[in-house]
DNA sequence: TCTGGGGTCCTAGGACCC
DNA sequence: TCTGGGGTCCTAGGACCC
């Protein structure tokens, strides 16, 4: 049996607990570069604000409807996060954390009514942490999910699945015919694992909800689809299928790429971005103790502009697995060169580190050189991981990434952000009385 | 004028081997 | 006229997730 607790609109909530006249206000949150609606309050998702709007689509509603945009905050979000998380671990032995607003709890054991407990739970949340969150049970991961969804959405529109199930939903505790009921009207795009386009296959084969897909024959799904939807058909027929993953899998990659605030033409600029985003995914890459055997480097317009289009892309193998900022730096300024060419104006690069393997296990290599200077390459990189840890993160920077500031043409757009009121003493907020 | 970022898994098809 | 069978590895692309 498996828990889903699940913050509500979690970026909005976030920003909430800190501008509480923001409650009860249509609010959207918008992405890096202030481009998209990536999260938004119920009342903005009333006013037909849909997920992943660009914001000047929606811009108007401002005027009209008093729709407030914040340029996301996600110092605070990652924050907020740990704090719910540790209390959304109280309603079991074992607790996945899913993504930043969700996790997954095994039951096994926990005795007692379960709804009960998730409404302990939640109103604890609530109150210690200021966040709304909902929680669904079920006897697999995928039909937690859906009954997270359907707690959620009993909540907001009240008729829509029996009253009882709002904020918390434990689908194991209904009887079959009433089990067959929600299902019923529960569209086949809400479950798990079901995007657009298996969506527009299975409607096209008459599947329209939940329960026409938990009806299906596996192999017949596996023959049409593939084994990932079969194994989405075996747990919504209560068949555990997908384990629950207790410590978060080394990445098998890392990437630090961006949208630029006004589009890049020269090199020099694009050198900077460059050494930033290598910089930035070398430091993820030492935090999980990994080597890269590849950089990928890559640019490219905006294929929404009318405009002559450019992209372009290429791997760089490294002599030997790295995590070295230096020589990530340089092997993806070297991919950069190779690619770039004049005349275009990019609007996004990015660095992906490929090849990753454990640090533990570099393969030995001859040295016919000289010494070799990992050891002290290594220190190196520990203590300027301790410096931007301690006084911030570009305190020391390579010198390829210029200086910060006003002349840089390149970095994103972020008008709306909020301050970092739990990770900063300087944003902290202030209680008067 | 303005359109995010970071991941994972699976499959099909090509290259290559004997 | 007639042109095998079986296997592995790699990559690109599709689909999904939040």
């Amino acid at each position: 049996m498996y828990a889903l607790v699940d913050g509500n609109n979690f970026y909005v909530s976030c920003e909430r607990v800190f501008r509480p006249s923001l409650v009860g206000r249509p609010v959207v949150v918008l992405s890096n570069n202030d481009g998209c609606a990536i999260a938004r309050s119920n009342e903005a998702r009333a006013l037909g604000v849909a997920m992943g709007v660009p914001w000047f689509e929606i811009e108007h509603l401002a005027e009209s409807s008093g729709l407030v945009a914040l340029s996301a905050n996600f110092a605070l979000y990652g924050d907020m996060s740990d704090r719910m998380m540790s209390l959304a671990a109280g309603m079991g032995p074992e607790q996945e954390i899913y993504s930043i607003d969700e996790s997954f709890i095994d039951l096994d054991g926990v005795r007692g009514c379960l709804a009960e407990r998730g409404h302990k739970v939640r109103d604890r949340i609530l109150q210690w942490v200021g966040i709304p969150c909902c929680v669904g049970i079920g006897t697999t991961k995928t039909l937690a999910k859906l009954a997270n969804y359907i707690a959620k959405t009993a909540e907001r529109k009240p008729g829509s699945y029996p009253a009882s199930l709002a904020q918390v939903c434990n689908l194991a505790a209904l009887t079959p015919s009433a089990l067959q009921a929600v299902l019923a009207a529960t569209e086949v795009r809400e479950v798990w694992g079901v995007g657009r386009r298996i969506e527009a296959q299975l409607k096209e084969g008459g599947i329209h909800t939940a329960l026409d897909l938990a009806r299906l024959d596996p192999a017949m799904v596996r023959r049409r689809w593939s084994v990932v939807l079969e194994r989405t058909v075996r747990e919504l027929q209560g068949l555990a299928c997908i384990a629950l993953e207790l410590a978060p899998a080394r990445k098998r990659e890392i990437a630090c790429t961006r949208s630029f605030g006004h589009p890049v033409t020269h090199l020099a600029d694009l050198g900077e971005a460059v050494t930033e985003f290598a910089s930035r995914a070398a430091h993820k890459v030492r935090q999980q103790g990994s080597l890269a055997g590849q950089v990928l480097v890559f640019i490219r317009t905006s294929p929404f502009r009318q405009q002559a289009q450019y992209s372009r892309s290429i791997s760089m193998p490294l002599r030997r697995p790295s995590a070295d900022t230096g020589v990530l730096v340089a092997a993806a300024l070297r991919g950069l060169r190779a690619i770039y060419r004049p005349g275009y104006e990019l609007a996004r690069a990015g660095v992906m580190l490929l090849e990753l393997q454990p640090s533990t296990v570099l393969q030995g290599e001859l040295e016919l050189q000289q010494e070799s200077a990992a050891p002290q390459r290594a220190r190196l990189m520990t203590a300027i991981d301790d410096l931007n840890q301690r006084y911030g993160r570009s305190t020391v920077v390579m010198a390829s990434a210029g200086l910060a500031g006003d002349r840089r043409v390149w970095t994103m757009k972020q008008e709306r952000r909020t301050p970092a009121y739990t990770t900063c003493w300087a944003d902290m907020p202030v209680a008067r009385a």
